[in-house]
DNA sequence: TATATTATTGCAACAATGTCGCATTAATAT
DNA sequence: ATATTAATGCGACATTGTTGCAATAATATA
């Protein structure tokens, strides 16, 4: 399956770039400017991810949340913290990698991890 | 409101003592052995985490699972890991604190951590 | 440039999760 | 035995995310 621009992903992309955020389907729709419809936002996402260009997130709300992977997150384990602000409602991702000693036998493969409380913009 | 003993609250606390893992609603249905009402497991459930008797973390599948709260998860930072086996399925407490350097400014009121991979019963 | 190939899209339908209002039932206190 | 009100079942609903299918459009080829 050889991928082809089209003006859909690159509104996806955009909305993605120009947030900095975590975003779920919902709140990125709402800031496209041209009318894309739910399922296909959703498979844009998904191919985005197959493709290594964004990472998603389950929030505590259940909702997928999609953000572009930036080179500083190749943390060694590859994974590293989010934080959902309950006040602005964003949810970004921490320069913070995901460490832990687990019992042998045990073998990590993926990680979400969601800490939730107030950023520094929300004091 | 007072709360009131009804073989439904016991029944499903039950199978949560039984199983010693989080379990889905649906899991939960499945080993009870009365009927009970899906509306009704859901209102038991958060009942219980109200009363601290029971924590939620949502798993990657964006599905709550609840899980008895035992006294030495009572870390630190009050957070723990959970570690979800995608060969068998089970979702498990970690005695691993959750504990991060959060930037000036943030505050942590949550965490919803779960590393996805194989349990040792899975090798 | 014209054409063939097939990735992409929109639409509709669907399953699943979780919540809520309301009437009925049942647990507790009097 | 009775009153109070928490708990329950039912139905309806909103939301999230996926899938099949036909139509459209992006790319490669001639």
């Amino acid at each position: 399956m050889k991928r082809r621009n089209t003006p859909s992903k690159q509104a996806v992309l955009d909305v993605l770039i120009q947030s900095g955020q975590a975003m779920s389907h919902d709140a990125i729709e709402g800031q496209l400017e041209m009318d894309i419809n739910r399922a296909t936002i959703y498979r844009i996402l998904n191919q985005f991810c197959e493709d290594g260009m964004v990472h998603t997130i389950v929030a505590n709300d259940g909702k997928h949340y999609f953000a572009l992977c930036n080179n500083s997150e190749i943390a060694p384990s590859g994974f590293h913290f989010h934080f959902s602000c309950t006040k602005c409602k964003t949810i970004s991702c921490l320069d913070q990698e995901v460490q832990l000693n687990l019992p042998p036998g045990f073998v990590m493969e993926k990680a979400n991890c969601v800490v939730t409380g107030t950023c520094q913009n929300c004091v």
